[in-house]
DNA sequence: TGTTGAATGTAGCAAAGGCAACACTTCACA
DNA sequence: TGTGAAGTGTTGCCTTTGCTACATTCAACA
């Protein structure tokens, strides 16, 4: 009902409508390829932690229900980031290798940068899981500059 | 196919199953709120800077169809954000308008805080699109701290 | 005052991502 | 060597978020 607050900001210029929608058609996606990267980024982890990868252990770490697990990982195949054979475990392509090591460095990154900002332990591993799929590789470069500097500059 | 890298890192302690369970549900829970909260705030704009907002205008600024624009409206009013009557454009309700104003000043601190981190405005912008729906009251905090520093040490 | 183009709304379709319930395989071990 | 529990897979259901195609309403103006 009452507009806001409006205490006097610059207001930023009204928005360029193309721009814009392309803007929210980015964000769309990136939401959309979050569930994949979150999946090859575990199967990745179990593979390499425990030598396997089994749907029910994939679901746990995700807390969903094993058959949605196995409805996804359908899908992985299906786009060729794993291999599967029934009762046989889940494992990584190439192209999935590669999209679980670009996701492991980003969520470290990520996890570090909001470390060395002070924000929480906790809070920060939390927040990473979401933002590292709305990093772009300029953003992870500027955070990877500041953790740089924090790093040298901390014994000032 | 193969491993990884690995390049004698550290290895980070292996995830206790519950919390990661918990921190991959609340990052569901954000991404599901992601749409709702954009389009509270760019109806908030359009009613701020134009004085109504039409399903039409919502939809190109979204960059979806129409009729997407208007099904997502109806659930908005379902949820008591929004209120509408047909042909007469959308109003938020206070609860809308609350999520409204919260939105809008995490946008502007989310690319306020990467433009200070030296991230290329157009990158800040698409970036900070997806990343403001993931950012915790904590995180946000630090990156207003972040900004503040950086604004009185600026001219050291 | 009629016409007509833009805006709005509706219907039907599909894919993604959840769930619970049920059926089938495996495999450890009694 | 059976067998039963754990793991796996299947089915049917739901909601969300998109789309296109079509129907309706509104409003400007000829
Ligand atoms: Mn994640
Ligand atoms: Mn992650
Ligand atoms: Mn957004
Ligand atoms: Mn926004």
């Amino acid at each position: 009902m009452t507009p806001q607050d409006n205490t006097a900001l610059p207001d930023p210029p009204p928005p360029a409508p193309d721009e814009e929608a392309a803007r929210h058609a980015s964000a769309r996606s990136a939401r959309a390829s979050a569930l994949t990267e979150d999946y090859v980024e575990i199967i990745a982890d179990l593979l390499e932690r425990e030598g396997e990868a089994r749907p029910t252990d994939i679901a746990r770490r995700l807390g969903v229900a094993h058959a949605t697990a196995i409805k996804t990982i359908a899908r992985l195949k299906r786009d060729g980031l794993a291999r599967a054979r029934p009762y046989r475990g889940v494992f990584l392509t190439d192209r999935g290798w590669d999209m679980a090591r670009k996701m492991k460095a980003r969520h470290q990154t990520v996890v570090a940068f909001l470390l060395a900002l002070g924000v929480p332990a906790d809070v920060a591993e939390v927040d990473a899981e979401g933002i590292e799929h709305h990093v772009s590789d300029a953003t992870l470069a500027a955070f990877e500059r500041f953790l740089a500097h924090a790093a040298q500059g901390d014994g000032r």
